[in-house]
DNA sequence: GTCTATAAAGAGATAGAC
DNA sequence: GTCTATCTCTTTATAGAC
């Protein structure tokens, strides 16, 4: 049996790279050949359905990385509360490489994207921030308002990496984060 | 002389429209010659450089608009700051029609995208973050936390924008302006 | 200024050898 | 499982008539 040059993880990763950084158009199979090392024909052999394939296998990959690094970790109840949170923020800065990279989240959402995509998306948003309310709770906050902070606490990271993306200031999404990690429990 | 068929406004309007809804890769000749009732070589005619010249026009339009109608208001001694505030705010929902539209912003900066067009977009930004610094603290917010709350609503806006893409909320964008509204003075 | 028609390049996708 | 070679379709772009 011949060899698989790259193994899944890292051939995923490669193709995660080109996605979230130039958009679902935008990542043209000439480049996913190219930052993976293989022949297009040998990408479609991985994944039959070419390029919209490739995406939801990225889009999979995020969240299972996204549960098992963040989610999960912010409802382990052996960690006090602050700590949790303060984990979810190194988990962030490592995943967005302090705000170099984007979210594939908004960059796999336009108009005639993959619907099948956009619905995965959808349930990690929810399970992300029903995690964060469910953290403010923990702290005593009234449901109505832990919600309110855990969407307003999704809704800055999001702008802080468009608004860096624009700015290339390297500070904001961290001076965002402390921000935010400063008024989540009050 | 032949008649144009569309004025310049309408047109880049039209053209704007296919833009921010699926950004630069994502928008076709094909679909922007539907949108527009003009052939391709029409567009052509009007725009030789083509696909990136009519991306130039249209943010060109759009930051003529966002002086126009936000930025330079936003400086307008003649009117007290909380309503010059709130005045921005309808602006503001005017133009993103509540959030069901992008950020043209957002959706032409990604990796590989025009660099002139990137120029522009952040000397906008700089503008409008400078019109916000310079409101609060004519109401006697120190300049360092003026600039950050002057960058925490942009992000804000932007975030807000991009989750309200994602969840189909329509509430999204209201509810965040609103939030940020009543603490920027304070 | 707009059109029809066409060219040229690049995209996504497949066949078949090894 | 990967490769070379090829195909088809779409995309960007141009020529030239009206």
């Amino acid at each position: 049996m011949a060899q698989k040059i790259l193994d899944d993880e890292s051939l995923i990763a490669a193709l995660f790279d080109v996605f979230r950084n130039r958009g679902y158009e935008g990542a043209t199979l000439s480049q996913l050949s190219r930052v993976t090392g293989l022949q297009k024909s040998s990408l479609y052999h991985r994944f039959p359905a070419g390029k919209a394939d490739m995406a939801r296998a990225v889009v999979l990959g995020v969240r299972s990385q996204l549960h098992a690094q963040i989610i999960e970790p912010l409802g382990d109840a052996a960690v006090a509360a602050e700590i949790r949170f303060a984990n979810q923020i190194a988990r962030i800065r490592e995943f967005y490489a302090d705000g170099r990279k984007n979210c594939i989240l908004n960059v796999l959402n336009l108009e005639g994207g993959d619907t099948e995509i956009r619905d995965m998306m959808r349930q990690d948003f929810d399970a992300w921030r029903d995690a964060l309310t469910a953290l403010a709770e923990e702290k005593g906050v009234g449901h109505r308002q832990a919600l309110q902070r855990a969407e307003h606490f999704l809704i800055t990271l999001e702008g802080a990496l468009v608004i860096q993306r624009l700015t290339a200031d390297e500070h904001t999404l961290l001076r965002s984060l402390e921000h935010e990690q400063g008024r989540f429990f009050e």
